[in-house]
DNA sequence: TTATATCAAGCAATCGTTTGCTGTAATCTA
DNA sequence: TAGATTACAGCAAACGATTGCTTGATATAA
């Protein structure tokens, strides 16, 4: 199909040894005639290097395989756009494979990128919770694995500061003057739903107050349950005293039970933040679009992908690492948390 | 790395030809003991054939290259989802980049896909309103466009059925007794725009309904501008005869601008739907999750990618198609609209 | 029994590049 | 001027798989 070295040399009177040599190897003593007339003529007959010869030769594809849970995932989205970014300087192109949370489809995409000679695998793995099958035959080659942490290979793993992001959040709403702050988690078994509310608590006790655990709901991620889980926190206020009051500020663990419990609160007629405030995790694209504004922790998502990258190519180059990457997210602080009515009242970031 | 058919071929005492045969060539005459135990020594040694080998000698690389305008638009994440289902079965994977909506990126990622030998491209391209050079030159080898339209190359584009969708929910509108339907499109130089004014003013038309322009504005797809659109809209309610007066019905011509429109309805002391409803186009995640939730016309993103991917193994397989593909998308009824409380209500589908 | 068809499997070229080794002319050193 | 370097460039063997052609053995037909 297209130009090869064989025909550039054929053209140029020389052998392919040459081309070849003109093209790459710019150390090599070539007369500097003879290397610009080689690169003048592949650069007229556009010469394209064929790749595959090439891999098959230096057992390089520059190839890597990125699997992610399904293209959709918005997270993953933004994850292999990370990796793209980590990865394009050095040369590699990336291809990809979901696995629609399916161990053995995941299993069938890792076989087809190591058919393919892939040089290193980026696992995005939100759903794996325990270290198995698909890892064990990655053993002997690169690979990263993005938002999950696995004992057995902490060095290959990149993740998303959950607890750190949580106890931001808490402190944020500390410093807004909040003493009672209620949190509505996610599914009991889910690892982010465990490291946030961990970051939660932390911060709660390293400033002396009360884990109330009457604060602490669950859902199960959807709007459905944010808003009914706020109905219970707005159902505490039964004036018997400060440990049954409803809290003054609601933490959800993702964005979209922050906008179940926003339902809930305008439904009372109370006003947010003025009466209460809420905060969520994740900051999702609504999150800047709903009234008020979400005020949010953004996840990581881009820039784990650029580490997940950095963290294979040094891998390829025959580093390893010892420890995990944690990769911290970051406060989006918007309207839902009052913080800007409080600014504008004057009031330093002091607690009050 | 890997096992190697020669490693098979010593371990079983026949040549190489023979253990390729055995594995590829199931109608090759090879006497059936030879093949099975070729094929069970395979097994055991765990044999990954090498598709880089395998590409270069047969010239099929089995890969397709997808351009992308950026990994997180949710848009042409669902398409490169349905590439992927179309594709896998016919034994493709995809490599995949993005252009940033820089035509030097894209050109570049193509430059690529052809040196990696991919055996056909296809460009997600949202973005893009005239796109020649790439067009060039992916001439002679199969390629595809999914969301523009090109003249030079109707075949190969695969399009969403913007017009036909507006023309669905301009209709479902009418159906529920709507008259007077505001319409709030976006930036005017899309194509998108186009279409869909095109479809909301054919039923008009076609149900001998004036199309009055005081009733149909233009945003730039921000909730903001959805906003503003629709405090215009609503301002209209001047008393002065039905030429002036407020729609009963706003269709918004993407999701986002439709909350803004919401807002707008909302903070005019008026109910969605029974005093207005409110309609959008995409249907993007939170469409179901905002209150009321929000009837639209939902993207055949997946759908275009799987008839992308129909269309490419086409072409590769040499057929040539004269027309453009057009995927319908598909209307979303919740309760924006008022449909629901509608059918309630016991009336049936008639014009009332 | 001889000529012919059929079955099984091997030989070797090929795909496009890279690279170790070799060969030859030009240049340098003593 | 002889011997040793250096500078350039070609030869040919890889990389792993596929496949047209060939060969030898066996079965069938005349």
């Amino acid at each position: 199909m297209g130009v090869t070295i064989a025909e550039i040399a054929r053209l140029a009177n020389v052998s392919v040894s040459t081309v070849s040599r003109a093209l790459s190897k710019s150390d090599y003593p070539l007369k500097e005639e003879t290397r610009s007339r080689i690169l003048k003529l592949a650069e007229e007959m556009g010469y394209q290097p064929n790749l595959v010869a090439r891999s098959l030769q230096n057992n390089r594809s520059h190839l890597v395989g990125v699997v992610v849970d399904r293209m959709q995932n918005i997270f993953s989205a933004a994850t292999v756009q990370g990796i793209q970014d980590g990865l394009r300087p050095a040369g590699y192109s990336i291809s990809i494979a979901y696995s629609n949370r399916d161990k053995d489809l995941a299993m069938e995409a890792i076989n087809s990128f190591y058919s393919r000679q892939a040089d290193g695998i980026i696992v995005i793995n939100s759903w794996l919770h325990t270290y198995n099958d698909p890892i064990l035959s990655m053993q002997d080659r690169p690979f990263v694995f993005v938002n999950r942490r696995f004992d057995q290979c902490m060095g290959n793993c990149v993740g998303p500061g959950d607890r750190y992001g949580a106890q931001m959040m808490t402190q944020h709403l500390l410093d807004l003057g909040h003493r009672r702050i209620g949190y509505i988690n996610g599914l009991e078994d889910w690892i982010e739903s465990q490291n946030r509310l961990a970051g939660y608590r932390d911060v709660l006790l390293k400033n002396g107050l009360p884990v109330d655990d009457t604060l602490v709901l669950y859902g199960d991620w959807s709007v459905d349950s944010g808003y009914r889980a706020t109905q219970e926190l707005l159902a505490l206020d039964n004036g018997s005293g400060p440990s049954g009051q409803r809290p003054s500020a609601i933490f959800a663990a993702n964005d979209i039970m922050a906008l179940g419990a926003m339902y809930a609160i305008q439904e009372a007629g109370l006003d947010i933040p003025r009466d209460i405030a809420i905060v969520g995790y994740d900051d999702r694209d609504f999150a800047a679009w709903i009234r008020p504004a979400l005020t949010t922790v953004r996840m990581p998502s881009f820039e784990m992908g650029e580490a997940a990258a950095r963290l294979l190519l040094q891998q390829i180059a025959g580093e390893d690492l010892e420890d995990a990457t944690q990769v911290p997210g970051k406060l989006i602080i918007r309207e839902s948390c009052g913080a800007k009515a409080f600014q504008e009242a004057g009031i330093t970031g002091e607690k009050i």
